[in-house]
DNA sequence: TCTGGGGTCCTAGGACCC
DNA sequence: TCTGGGGTCCTAGGACCC
């Protein structure tokens, strides 16, 4: 049997808050919330201090309602580079004990303490990573302590804030099992639904589900979700995770359900704007680009389209975009509108890919066939398709191959 | 009191190839 | 002329999380 492990979760508590409330202390102690835009029709809270939360006031609650709640709610708008600059603080604190680190969002992450925990108690870590986050940053933090992501991140949620919680396996049946199902993440209103329907209600009735019946209910989710139910769950704390970006995205909601087709024109282009930009600050781009439209019915459709080379280009995500939304667009009033460039790959990559050879162009010609064959004698045969395969992402037209193609393939 | 914006992963059907 | 089964890619949509 494998070695057990003992992961990390660190959960930042009301992040957004507590960071505002660490840069001005006058804030401390007072309810206040972090909202999109206090002054726009629909702006919701995004973060609410732990003062705020005891009176009621809760993330995804509109403006206006936490107002007339609770009058005297401070409200700020959000500032992302400051939550970003606490983050990497943060991060760089956990750093310092392992870097066996995967970051999940700007205010959690997990670490796989496995091989530094033979020197020190877990526990004992744990709790001096809260104490320098607290006394360095001004931040209060939960953590928990199991031996899987899942259980970790179970466990970080247990006690907030300032906890730590150790959630060994053998917890599971007093600890989870006896908790409505929707507690559990992974689970959410829909997939609760469908369980309710099935008799499964606790945590327990979903650890021991027939697996015929939740494949049945629920698919591969199912059997994943029960495993997760039974404290088991084999995920790899992965650094690199964060690197990996699949998609990039911007959307809006409109201030009004919007017919004029200049302000939807106008929209969109600010989307491929602000792509473009997020694309260039990464250094990637896509081969797939979709939009996505909200109606005022909350009408969810989306529209997408696959190149052979990717793209990036503000002109020409704006084209591509437009092109797809009067393909689709019935002349309904739209609440939402989005853009996101999927099947992204590094630039640099993607330039030498297409400089390079490209097969369908060169297929008919007597050289290429040559670089196969040499290719196969020197790597075995079946060296290129193995190739694409290894460096999917990097590599991904079937088409054509770049440089470091070749470079990864000597290594193999 | 209707519900923002950033993502990820999964599913299912159709096209196409072997 | 009709037939199978596996695999991949694309598109559209759904669910979930922070």
């Amino acid at each position: 049997m494998a070695k057990a492990r003992i992961i990390l979760h660190v959960d930042m508590n009301s992040f957004y808050a507590s960071v505002e409330q660490a840069y001005n202390p006058e804030l401390k102690g007072k309810a206040i919330a972090i909202a999109g835009n206090p002054k726009e029709r629909r702006g919701i809270i995004v973060t609410s201090s732990y003062e705020a939360r005891a009176k009621g006031i809760y993330t995804t609650m509109s403006v206006g309602e936490a107002l007339r709640k609770l009058p005297e709610l401070i409200l700020l708008p959000p500032d992302f580079q400051k939550y970003r600059t606490a983050s990497k603080a943060m991060f760089s604190i956990l750093r310092s004990y392992t870097n066996l680190i995967e970051p999940v969002s700007i205010d959690e992450g997990y670490l796989d303490i496995s091989e530094i925990s033979d020197e020190r108690h877990p526990l004992e870590i744990a709790k001096e990573i809260q104490m320098r986050i607290y006394r360095e940053l001004d931040l209060p933090c939960s953590i928990g302590i199991a031996p899987n992501k899942f259980l970790a991140k179970t466990a970080s949620d247990m006690k907030k804030p300032m906890g730590i919680t150790v959630l060994r396996k053998r917890d599971v049946p007093e600890k989870l099992w006896p908790l409505p199902v929707i507690n559990m993440h992974g689970v959410g209103e829909s997939t609760a639904k469908k369980l309710a329907a099935i008799k499964v209600e606790t945590i327990g009735d979903l650890a021991h589900i027939d697996e015929l019946i939740i494949k049945k209910a629920l698919g591969k989710n199912g059997e994943r979700l029960k495993r997760r139910a039974n404290g088991e769950d084999t995920r790899e704390v992965d650094p690199n995770a964060i690197y990996q970006t699949k998609s990039v995205g911007n959307s809006t909601t409109l201030p009004f359900d919007e017919t004029d087709i200049d302000v939807l024109e106008k929209t969109f282009l600010k989307l491929s704007e602000k792509v473009a930009e997020r694309l260039d600050a990464k250094k990637l781009c896509g081969t797939t680009i979709s939009i996505q439209i909200r109606d005022a019915d909350w009408h969810n459709h989306s529209k997408s389209k696959t190149f052979q080379n990717p793209i990036h280009e503000k002109n020409r995500i704006y084209e591509e975009a437009l092109e797809l939304f009067h393909k689709s667009w019935d002349g309904v009033p739209i609440r939402l509108l989005g853009i996101t460039v999927s099947n992204v790959l590094e630039r640099r990559q993607s330039a030498e890919q297409l400089s390079l050879f490209n097969f369908e162009q060169f297929a008919k010609q007597e050289p290429i066939y040559n670089i196969i064959d040499e290719i196969e004698k020197k790597f075995g045969k079946g060296a290129i398709q193995k190739g694409i395969e290894i460096n999917k992402k990097s590599y991904a037209s079937k088409t054509s191959f770049s440089k470091d193609f070749f470079e990864d393939l000597k290594d193999r």
